[in-house]
DNA sequence: TGATAAATAGGAATCGATACGATTTATTCT
DNA sequence: AGAATAAATCGTATCGATTCCTATTTATCA
């Protein structure tokens, strides 16, 4: 996705627009990379140096709910990374757990669903493969 | 796993036998499903009134590095359970996001692992489908 | 431009989890 | 069995991530 078809659906969806909203969809649209709302923070302290938590976590709440960013849990944090599955192109990743790196992977495992029985309702799954990548073991 | 092994485990690690270890297991035993360190201490008040957090998540830290119980985190929280796998019988499984019970699956997706350039060096992988049981969804 | 509904700042509150010193207890050695 | 000792526990303080609250500011649209 990229952050004009992120501004596209805010739009469509009857948000307005705001610096601050396109610039975190920005730092996250620059990376490949999984980050957590303590980085994006940093991040845009540059830009933005009095914006509050409260900005930042209902903000991307909010893309998440969306589509816009994908949201994975890590060592009890919320990390977070602009979509790059649109539908169709449902995929998952291999994650770097120093940085949060991320590699797409081909497949979903979830042709493994006929083994669910009829009385469980499945709503969603996670499938992630964790490692480290190159330049985080050789730093 | 049953409650005998887990205590033998203990014992050959060279970990002491007390009461309170003993009743965590056995109440991560009497369930097929994942219990909250909050669910844990609520159901062990009724035998140990008085105990503190801190030995209720420092024993689920150690069983959970002996391999006694699986966590995983599920909407913020750390969740335990007896482990079920044993060496060669590694699988997954589907989780109720209201209840905690778990279903066992039949297959492993990391299968998927050929595809995963070398420069990444895998330690771990996570996959769980979630939904709602039966018993969940009528009540 | 003015109205108004949404967005933000700033800080307080919550919540899960962890850390620490003092005390108690299970195990071991005699 | 009784004493020594190392581990386990208690009670509380603390931490980090996230959410909540209210006054203020801002984007949008007529």
């Amino acid at each position: 996705m990229t952050v004009e078809e992120a501004l596209q659906i805010l739009k469509e969806r009857g948000f307005k627009y705001t610096g601050k909203r396109e610039e975190i969809i920005r730092i996250c649209a620059a990376e490949k990379r999984y980050l957590s709302a303590r980085d994006i923070m940093e991040k845009i302290k540059e830009m933005y140096p009095n914006l509050s938590f409260d900005t930042v976590y209902r903000n991307i709440s909010t893309f998440v709910q969306l589509g816009i960013l994908e949201e994975t849990e890590l060592e009890g944090e919320g990390k977070f990374r602009l979509a790059c599955s649109v539908d169709g192109d449902h995929h998952h990743h291999v994650i770097c757990t120093v940085c949060g790196k991320t590699l797409s992977l081909p497949d979903c495992p979830m042709s493994i669903l006929h083994a669910v029985p009829d009385e469980f309702q499945v709503t969603g799954h996670k499938f992630e493969i964790y490692g480290t990548c190159k330049e985080c073991r050789t730093h």
